[in-house]
DNA sequence: TATGATTCGGAGAGTCGCCTCCGGTTGCTT
DNA sequence: AAGCAACCGGAGGCGACTCTCCGAATCATA
């Protein structure tokens, strides 16, 4: 049994590569570019490529976990912000900034919902999220009838910009600030339509295209 | 010279089928999905395929043609409206709406824009657009700082959760009532950073790949 | 209804990408 | 430094997709 051994150095070399030009070419080819193109770029042979990566989607499943893990890392900041306010922004700004420079990572995601439609990893990231957005509406800061899944949509719809190109990304700032004027606590706001969906039903809904609940 | 003969009855109807299974099965499997299949779902010969569109840029091309010929339907509805601040919640409503239950449309147009960075269709709307603004504005009900140009990115923003699959698409009504709400002329607004950009210069920075103006 | 022009269907040639296989190489261990 | 296990490279088989070609079918015209 050596399963636990560590790998050889360039064989963890190798592998690191990969994942690097994966996402660089992922992001401009699509997530269905060739992985023969892969192991150019990467200055490799194909055997290696699918020695490291079964198949393509044992190499889209690896992106994403990758990502989860850089999402972790934007907790601390996040979460240890003065305010609850402060962190609302931090976490719109940040999420938002990252998926807009990882024009792979929406189609990655979509892959591994329809591959694993139960896999769901992150989620005390998720009821940090919650929390954060508990404090910010008990400031007084943040509208009262948003929720912390309404966000995460916001996330996403920010950082489609990155799938447009390079160029004009620096322009979602714009948007990213009519958002959060509109995010304030104010007497005047239209009330949300529909229904507030927590993490879990959204989860179930996207992925397992349970039917959205009625908005009565 | 035969170039401007009406086609043959059955010519013209394998052609709308075409259209409109293709706007599906791009809708489903992406704008890489094989044309053979898009015979098989038309019920036509590949030949058939072939002989409509000699390959697939020329159907993505028509694909285009047929959403700005969509998009200029909605002009007299939002034009029309009682008042300009109306207009623009028109104008985000509908046209959100159309992106969101269009899923091809995002990848199309960013294939003809690799395709013809130069082909920029519907001036003439983005002109009214532009108008649009101006006459909210000069209301005093839609912010000063934000132009035509911000409006669309909102558009294709809202409309981008229609590539998460059609479940959750009736939840981003809610994100265009929090960008609504922050799009209110107000005294204590956050100024928008960067520049505000007219349709130009946007057309030029994300198909040309000009560089972004600073921001100062 | 007969005739000719247009369009259709789908078999198949050519191409491209996925993935395997194995002789050669590299890196660890003693 | 020697030996072994792990890893690498890339040629090539195989399947999938694109696009062509032409006999058969369909439509317009008289």
């Amino acid at each position: 049994m050596s399963s636990s051994a560590s790998p050889r150095r360039d064989a963890r070399r190798n592998h690191e590569r990969l994942l690097v030009e994966a996402k660089k070419l992922f992001a401009e080819r699509g997530i269905d570019a060739p992985l023969d193109e892969l192991a150019v770029r990467a200055g490799v042979g194909a055997g290696t490529v699918y020695r490291h990566f079964p198949n393509r989607d044992a190499l889209v499943r690896e992106l994403y976990d990758t990502g989860v893990a850089e999402l972790q890392d934007f907790a601390p900041e996040i979460l240890g912000a003065e305010t609850g306010w402060r962190s609302v922004e931090l976490y719109l700004e940040r999420l938002a900034a990252w998926v807009a420079e990882s024009p792979y990572l929406p189609a990655v995601m979509r892959r591994v919902a329809e591959l694993d439609p139960s896999y769901r990893p992150g989620a005390e990231f998720e009821e940090a999220i919650n929390g954060l957005v508990a404090r910010a509406q008990a400031e007084g800061a943040l509208r009262d009838d948003v929720t912390a899944v309404d966000l995460s949509i916001l996330v996403d719809m920010l950082g489609s910009v990155g799938q447009y190109g390079g160029t004009y990304l620096p322009f979602w700032r714009r948007q990213l600030t009519i958002v959060l004027d509109g995010l304030r606590a104010r007497p005047d706001l239209t009330p949300l339509p529909g229904v507030g969906l927590d993490f879990a039903s959204f989860h179930d809904m996207s992925h397992r295209k349970t039917p959205p609940p009625v908005s009565r």
